[in-house]
RNA sequence: ACCGGUGUGGUGGAAUUGGUAGACACAAGGGACUUAAAAUCCCUCGGUAGCGAUACCAUGCCGGUUCGAGCCCGGUCACCGGUACCA
């Protein structure tokens, strides 16, 4: 073999288009090996390319699937991009370009940029959310959901952010301010479509029991939909309307001493005329209602109301008079946004009632004194008192007990609540799939015909926000004005957009089926491909994209669409990429790596090695540039190596152990995500065939283990070492080398020796060796007999194969 | 405040889940090759004491269980992520 440097700057492109003209990585719908579909989260196509975090996810999954082919499975990884979205828009504003131009360019330089990173994708599966082949089917489940009343629309206060000039979902409020621009959020009044997610509240909860989701994943979604039970109570007003309120005490009701409405609440509209203190009260809700949500919350510190002057309840099982107020601790979007109000057993209660001079009456004992602080413990250390018939219950006893008399009394009844709210999902801007739907004044809202899909983004002349809180295409007379689907009279489109969250929603989906004009994907393709086997993301999306493709995709399924109830069977989530020193990476510190650098400095093979490299593919890792040319270190070995022993005709290898081992373990590690690891056991056996040597079997184990996270060097040694040759195949094409368990265990072993517990020496001894042979060896370890000066033996501990521990005390 | 997670050399990180702590790599130091540098190859590399064999200490801190604890239990501190007046 001719001895040549390993020059990846000719070696990458060669075999990306090897692999291209062969169509390796080409997924075939059917077939007769199981099907596997490993599924990264699509990226949008900003301006300024390809993060140096995308290739951690993508790398991960490029193994995991090139490994799954390697193990016989018709496999699926697709990519797409997820292109509507503020950023492209701000952009074309700014530079007169339409975004559509924006959206195409920035297209095509992510995909050569993962091109260049030799990812085994299916090119021919690429689904773009703002191609209107793709954007008619968004539309279509917006009309479905709408047909079975899961989307309407309601005037509501919606959190507006003041830089986006838009509304967002709660989902998009991160502490008081907007997710993506950090601008401050505010309320505001507005006209939106809403979805109904809260209908799925139960079934996104139940539904993550049979999932392989990691821990922190389903747990934060669980909090995020925020179940609790417990009870709606219903009290009366001095003036006879009743108050309903929901608690999660109803044991506790005897202890109800007055009782708070949130600012908004309806009733206070009408008990106006009736109240003596109205303009005291009228003032609180316009303060109330001019507070952002991080003023709210920076606030909570200390409570603040107004007592109603005028109007009182009537706590339905004492029949004592009781004060109501009106506080912004209570939420107008929660439960009833009315409380019954128990300051001896619950503390913001407690807090107010102090400073209001509201009286704390105990009605569970066993804590200490509630004028001191409330009592709020839920188990069994609390027994009612002061509750007539609930006295001497437990806690536990007493809810359902005092619920099952409400109800009785029609009173009251059990229910649940959620944190969850509706889905807010019209946005005022340009760059989304426009909402299929038509008012007129005659019917009102009515859905477009599914043959008018998909409806168009118009051309406008300026995509800017307005102020006033209208969408850019509100100005398009010529779109806007249409005719009504139903009486055929004049009629206006709806002008807002919706939220990038729609085209995520369901791409998975499309990846199935991508060409389909007939349907969002055909039967076959769903049956066949459904769920995703694999899915990796971001944590940042778990309470966004993760839970609201979970409720489309239950809501597909229950129209019969998706064969599966749940979209996706595992989810694992991947650690953020931070600039050297371990800071955020960003323009304004200067940190930002550019992936095209790093190819081009040390080729596509290095920079996917290192980032697998980097550390816990779960947790956040820091840059290293000198970590990357170590990795480019471990190539050039692994090349040097096939240049001076592979001419070796032999393929035995010169350590069996050794080589079972790895390829055990680097299995392993790529099914559990331990890249690093994988990574570290291949360099050991590299080292190792510095030292020793290797037969040209050793290197094609070592080609093929290396592979997925290495391709393009791989396939090059692979081609130079006569593999290619001898089996007709690329090495991505070839079966994952078995390993033998019994071949994995060397002939000896060394073990630890220990007295009373401290290591005090090594041993070797054959594998599976008897205790008594170990005691021998180790007895002649001097350090042993040292320690053992003076000292009888007592008992002795034999791990096979670990080590060996004399249990020893001073000798008589 | 609550829920989840983490804490190991100069650095990134390993440790088969109770069995030789520091794999693998980076940085650093020394050596070989070289006119020289780069590259490459070899050696050293947790701390203290000692020329050395060796001994003692060491996985945030305190205590416990165990023949044996980075791992289990109780307490405590620090950092990161999520939620945040949810009645």
């Amino acid at each position: 073999m001719v001895k040549l440097k390993y020059d990846f700057a000719s070696i990458e492109p060669k075999w990306q288009k090897r692999w291209e003209e062969a169509k390796v990585f080409t997924a075939e719908n059917g077939g007769s090996k199981p099907k596997f579909y490993g599924l990264v989260e699509f990226p949008y196509p900003s301006g300024q390319g390809l993060h140096v975090g995308h290739p951690r996810p993508y790398t991960a999954m490029d193994i995991i699937t090139r490994k799954r082919r390697m193990d016989g499975y018709n496999v699926l990884f697709p990519i797409g991009f997820d292109a509507f979205g503020l950023p492209t828009e701000n952009y074309a504003i700014k530079n007169h370009i339409h975004p559509a131009v924006v959206t195409k360019n920035n297209i095509a330089n992510f995909t050569s940029q993962l091109k260049m990173l030799g990812y085994g994708i299916d090119w021919d599966r690429v689904v773009d959310t703002t191609d209107p082949n793709y954007y008619k089917w968004t539309q279509w489940i917006f009309l479905q959901l709408y047909k079975k009343g899961l989307a309407y629309k309601a005037t509501m206060p919606v959190n507006w952010c003041t830089s986006c000039k838009c509304v967002l979902a709660n989902e998009e409020v991160v502490e008081g301010v907007c997710e993506r621009c950090g601008a401050p959020v505010v309320r505001k009044e507005k006209s939106q479509w809403m979805l109904k997610i809260t209908e799925y509240a139960q079934r996104l909860i139940d539904g993550l029991d049979g999932l392989d989701f990691i821990e922190r994943v389903k747990t934060q979604q669980k909090n995020w939909i925020g179940r609790s039970t417990g009870a709606e109570v219903t009290f009366k007003a001095t003036t006879g309307d009743s108050i309903v309120v929901f608690t999660t005490r109803p044991d506790t009701l005897f202890g109800a001493t007055y009782m708070v409405l949130s600012p908004e609440h309806e009733l206070l509209k009408k008990w106006m005329p009736l109240l003596k203190n109205g303009e005291e009260v009228q003032a609180y809700q316009r303060t109330a209602a001019s507070k952002s949500d991080l003023e709210r919350t920076e606030l909570n510190k200390e409570k603040t109301g107004v007592c109603l002057d005028g109007v009182r309840g009537i706590n339905p099982v004492t029949g004592r008079e009781i004060p109501i107020f009106i506080s912004d601790y209570v939420l107008a979007t929660y439960g009833t946004g009315a409380i019954m109000a128990v300051p001896a057993h619950d503390s913001r209660d407690w807090e107010f009632a102090k400073k209001f001079g509201c009286e704390i009456v105990e009605v569970v004992s066993g804590g200490e004194d509630v004028q001191e602080a409330a009592f709020t413990a839920k188990d069994e250390t609390g027994i009612l008192v002061n509750s007539d018939f609930l006295n001497g219950m437990t806690v536990k006893d007493a809810i359902p007990a005092i619920t099952k008399w409400l109800e009785e009394q029609g009173l009251g009844e059990a229910k649940v609540n959620y944190k969850l709210r509706d889905w807010v999902f019209s946005r005022q801007r340009y760059w989304g799939e426009p909402i299929p739907m038509v008012w007129c004044e005659k019917c009102g809202w009515q859905p477009l015909p599914e043959d008018q899909l998909p409806l168009l983004l118009p051309e406008v002349e300026s995509y800017e926000p307005t102020d006033d809180g209208e969408s850019p295409i509100s100005k398009m007379t010529d779109w806007v004005n249409t005719s009504c689907p139903c009486c055929g009279g004049p009629a206006r489109r709806e002008t807002d957009t919706m939220p990038q969250w729609a085209g995520s929603s369901w791409y998975f989906l499309r990846y199935m089926d991508p060409h389909n004009s007939d349907a969002l994907a055909s039967k076959e393709a769903l049956d066949y491909w459904s769920p995703v086997d694999w899915y990796n993301g971001g944590m940042e999306h778990t309470t966004l994209h993760l839970l609201y493709s979970r409720f489309w995709h239950k809501f597909l399924y229950d129209l019969g669409i998706v064969p599966t109830e749940e979209p996706y069977r595992k989810r694992t989530s991947h650690g953020m990429i931070l600039g050297e020193g371990g800071e955020k990476m960003s323009k304004s510190r200067g940190n930002v790596i550019n992936p095209n650098d790093i190819v081009s400095a040390y080729g596509a093979d290095t920079l996917r090695l290192y980032i697998m490299f980097i550390g816990d593919f779960e947790k956040a890792a820091a840059w290293s540039d000198n970590a990357v040319k170590g990795c480019k270190r471990f190539l050039d070995r692994v090349w040097n190596l096939a240049e001076s022993c592979g001419d070796s005709p032999d393929y035995t290898p010169v350590n069996e152990s050794g080589i079972h081992k790895a390829i055990k373990k680097v299995g392993d590690d790529i099914e559990a995500m331990k890249f690093n690891t994988a990574i570290a056991a291949m360099m050991s056996v590299v080292n190792d065939f510095y030292v020793n040597g290797c037969s040209k079997g050793d290197l094609r184990t070592l080609v093929t283990l290396l592979n997925p996270f290495a391709p393009h060097v791989c396939e090059e040694l692979w081609e130079r070492l006569g593999f290619a040759a001898e089996t007709g195949k690329m090495v991505c094409q070839m079966p994952w080398p078995v390993y033998d368990e019994s071949k994995t265990v060397a002939s000896t072993v060394e073990m630890a020796v220990q007295v009373q517990g401290k290591l005090r020496g090594t041993v070797n001894v054959p594998v599976d060796s008897e205790e008594s042979v170990v005691l021998e060896a180790a007895k002649a370890l001097n350090r042993v007999s040292r320690a053992m000066e003076g000292m009888e033996l007592v008992k002795v501990i034999h791990v096979k194969n670990k080590l060996v521990n004399l249990i020893v005390k001073p000798a008589k």
